[in-house]
DNA sequence: AACAATGCTGAGGTTACCTCATCAAGAGGG
DNA sequence: CCCTCTTGATGAGGTAACCTCAGCATTGTT
């Protein structure tokens, strides 16, 4: 669990924030459909976009999962053909997973819908209000 | 995957979002973690904190799961012996769950803790920022 | 009275995690 | 060198919190 749509009963702050929370992360669920893919996929694919190939190992620590974990998370993607495995020439231990063509594609594609999502969703707001609000959620992130 | 603690090094606004709830959520948990209460169940003490007795299909659409999984989330209060299950008069298929007095000790206690971790957390904001962030979000909310 | 709809729960499945055990390979010390 | 300790990945198996579907009792509808 974790939602709390039972929340907005309450007029406190934390209430309407998980309100909101649980309002973007629908929307964003809906606006990844159509690539079927999980969460865990998708952001696995975001970690791999960003830091190119990487071990099984590493995968697990962005992620905040356990390795074994991230194993199955590579296991899926590769039957998906968006990763592949291939050796560490550093380590013969060690494999490094990489996008393949198809997860390059699909990872962009991915980041443009998520962004274009994320538009829309602060996008009732006038830009005063949404520099105000990225100002304040800064503040409260550390 | 629910938390997207990856997300931190894009800084949009979605990613900043993200962040701070992740924080405030993992903050809420530890809070919580005297309980040793699932945040299914402690969501579940809130809808009958909040509306007294229900039934296993009412208790279910409050939070948003499926009627027999509800069954589940009592069965689990009621061998803790948080809640209780009685006849409702008025229909004999039906069932009604209710707090028991250590329910109502611990469904209080657990919303006044959660309130003392999100006054703390939203207490680095100075007042303005605050009725700024709650305007702003109830906007985004509906 | 007959029949469909409703309320709950048993049985069993799925997903996304987990731990523990195993095996291969690297790293450091004697 | 070899011997031990550690590390990287994965097989085996477990768990929590959901789900659907089937079955049973009861109620509401015609």
């Amino acid at each position: 669990m974790i939602a709390h749509p039972d929340s907005a009963d309450d007029e406190s702050l934390a209430e309407t924030f998980w309100a909101v929370a649980s309002r973007l992360r629908r929307q964003t669920r809906d606006a990844l459909a159509p690539w079927e893919i999980t969460p865990s996929q998708s952001r696995a694919l975001g970690v791999l976009a960003r830091h190119g190939e990487v071990r099984p190992g590493t995968l697990a620590e962005h992620l905040l999962i356990a390795p074994r974990s991230a194993t199955e998370v590579i296991d899926d993607l590769q039957t998906r053909g968006l990763v592949e495995r291939r050796p560490d020439p550093a380590d013969r231990r060690a494999t490094l997973v990489a996008l393949t063509e198809e997860g390059e594609r699909v990872s962009t594609a991915i980041r443009t819908a998520r962004r274009a999502e994320a538009d829309r969703f602060f996008g009732h707001l006038d830009d005063a209000d949404r520099a105000e609000l990225a100002r304040i959620l800064r503040t409260l992130r550390t």
